[in-house]
DNA sequence: CTGAAAGCGCTTACAG
DNA sequence: CTGAAAGCGCTTACAG
């Protein structure tokens, strides 16, 4: 019970060489073997209930059939859904998935960087935080094909990413906003240097000057931690000294912070301020005033680079692939 | 870049043999060994960068220091919250985790169990699906230490589990609603044989006989597959028919079911009916009527299990333990 | 048609 | 103080 059935035990059962086992079990070199032996030896595999150690072939072959998957927190939905379909679809491929959160952290991203390394991971999927640039050289040294989903670092060259066109999308939330009657809008991000997070910001606020004039659409950003406190003296500001008509959260955490407080505050919406938020969440059912929300193509940009990692095309560049957003309109129930 | 730097590498350069560098990396039989000998290894395995094969470490020692987690589905929050701490905890002890989702499917979960055993977990956590019962007897023979997480089978004896006392959730559930006035509850659930379940209505139906009357607590259950179709029509009829003034949402996914349902039918909330729902979702901070939810404990249950399976104890029998529930009254912002 | 042998990268009891 | 050797469970070129 305790202990597993190897080709040892088979092939001293059968009476014939581990090789042979081996061999039968693998359906290779089929064609010149004795049909009779062969059935035999299946019939004792089958009755030991053998079961092949993936560590001991995995240390022959160098393929592990392991994924290694670090987001910055798997709680988040963002990162659980991706991890879902990255999981489908590794499946597909016979990848299992191993992963961790790093929380934004450099330190705990290079440290599940070097564990999974030395599991002999086959390929990568990474959301590298801020500040953990080093790490890319750790990567680009294994050798081990990798992606980076989420993020991006030009300044790095064209390294395998898979990202949001996240310009294009800032500009069209602010041209809803346009479309919706706003004159000054304001976006609340994340203090980051994350390209994505920057671009975000660029497309908001370049395209906010461009059609809705000077200085209407500034971006506030706040610090991850900061943002229970900070949040409320913000949104007041925003709303009564900045004279601003629509707010869009640049993600789904600043709009869990956002929404509950403009509930308790009673702000009128949308008739007072117009909601945009990035990234779809459930929550955003119960929410009874309408919003819009941008969605990314996650499902598609996570099978994506899987596909990228385990299909024909690994030792290829891929470069930088940025998929469209596209905008959701909530009706809300009020 | 490719090739990485082996032992033998190291022992080449340094013109000692592999076992010495063995030792010397790994700290062994360290007080026999030359000072100078050893010195000069650890400066050519830094040189090299060299990183051990943990493969090659797994054959041998028969430790993966992985840990397999089969949940329902990664991208529901109940699961990635556990998923999350549990990777934490198991950081901790380090290991690592390789995750899978049985999407409630028994074929599935079979099949995950399988690649996990052989890749040789050390151990496992596992949400076994209704109709698994037969994966029981693969766990059970593989001889790896596991722990059932928000499951129970008492027909099976007493596998390790940790779970909710969903019984005394319940109850406290039917409580909650008398004190807030109710003279009618009903409960929506799942069409399932899981025990948890069972124990859900259990104590729904029980308690409610006992303090409000007979027929007072009835549980309604439709199948996962359709809630979509089914749910509006049974609301109606609870509401409706059987002039219901309390419910409780038995998961996450029926209250996320029910509560945009509520609104958008503009029932009024807690006037003409008292909600209450099973599992903490952040979604609740959006709804704007008050609400009380059930919060399991779950940081503390997805540590213990790995505090169990990787500490002291993983060859002691655990046994069912089971945490209690705590009731969390939200007040809305209507 | 089948087996002995080498080897994947490590560890460790044993011998010197 | 150090090394040769066996072995973890597999695969696979080679020899017969």
């Amino acid at each position: 019970m305790i202990k597993k059935t190897s080709l040892k035990d088979i092939a001293h059962e059968a009476g014939v060489s581990i090789a042979l086992v081996s061999y039968v079990l693998n359906g290779k070199n089929t064609k010149r073997i004795n049909v009779e032996t062969a059935e035999k030896i299946k019939q004792i595999a089958k009755a030991l209930n053998y079961q092949p150690n993936q560590i001991a072939k995995s240390l022959k072959s160098n393929k592990t059939y392991t994924l290694g998957l670090i987001v910055a927190d798997i709680s988040n939905f963002f990162y659980s859904y991706i991890a879902g379909h990255i999981e489908d679809e590794a499946n597909r491929f016979g990848y299992n998935v191993l992963f961790g959160s790093a929380y934004e952290d450099p330190k705990r991203f290079q440290k599940l960087l070097d564990v999974m390394l030395a599991r002999q991971v086959d390929a990568l999927i990474l959301a590298i935080p801020d500040g953990a640039e080093d790490s890319l050289n750790t990567i680009k040294d294994s050798g081990v094909p990798f992606v980076l989903i989420d993020r991006e670092f030009p300044e790095f060259g064209e390294l395998n990413s898979i990202v949001l066109d996240n310009y294009n999308a800032s500009a069209s939330v602010v041209r809803k906003f346009a479309s919706l009657g706003c004159r000054k809008v304001a976006a609340i991000g994340l203090e980051s240097n994350l390209f994505h997070l920057q671009e975000r910001s660029r497309g908001f606020t370049e395209i906010a000057e461009q059609i809705l004039g000077p200085s209407t659409g500034k971006v506030y950003n706040l610090s991850e931690g900061s943002l229970p406190d900070k949040i409320q003296p913000l949104i007041k500001q925003i709303l009564e000294e900045e004279q601003v008509d629509g707010i869009c959260c640049f993600t789904n955490k600043i709009a869990m912070a956002t929404l509950p407080l403009l509930l308790s505050l009673k702000v009128q919406v949308p008739k007072e301020i117009t909601i945009i938020c990035y990234d779809e969440v459930e929550a955003y059912k119960l929410f009874p005033y309408p919003m819009s929300f941008v969605r990314q193509p996650l499902e598609e940009m996570s099978k994506e680079a899987v596909r990228y990692l385990l299909g024909q095309d690994k030792h290829k560049v891929m470069g930088v692939r940025k998929f469209e957003a596209v905008l959701i309109d909530m009706q809300g129930y009020s």
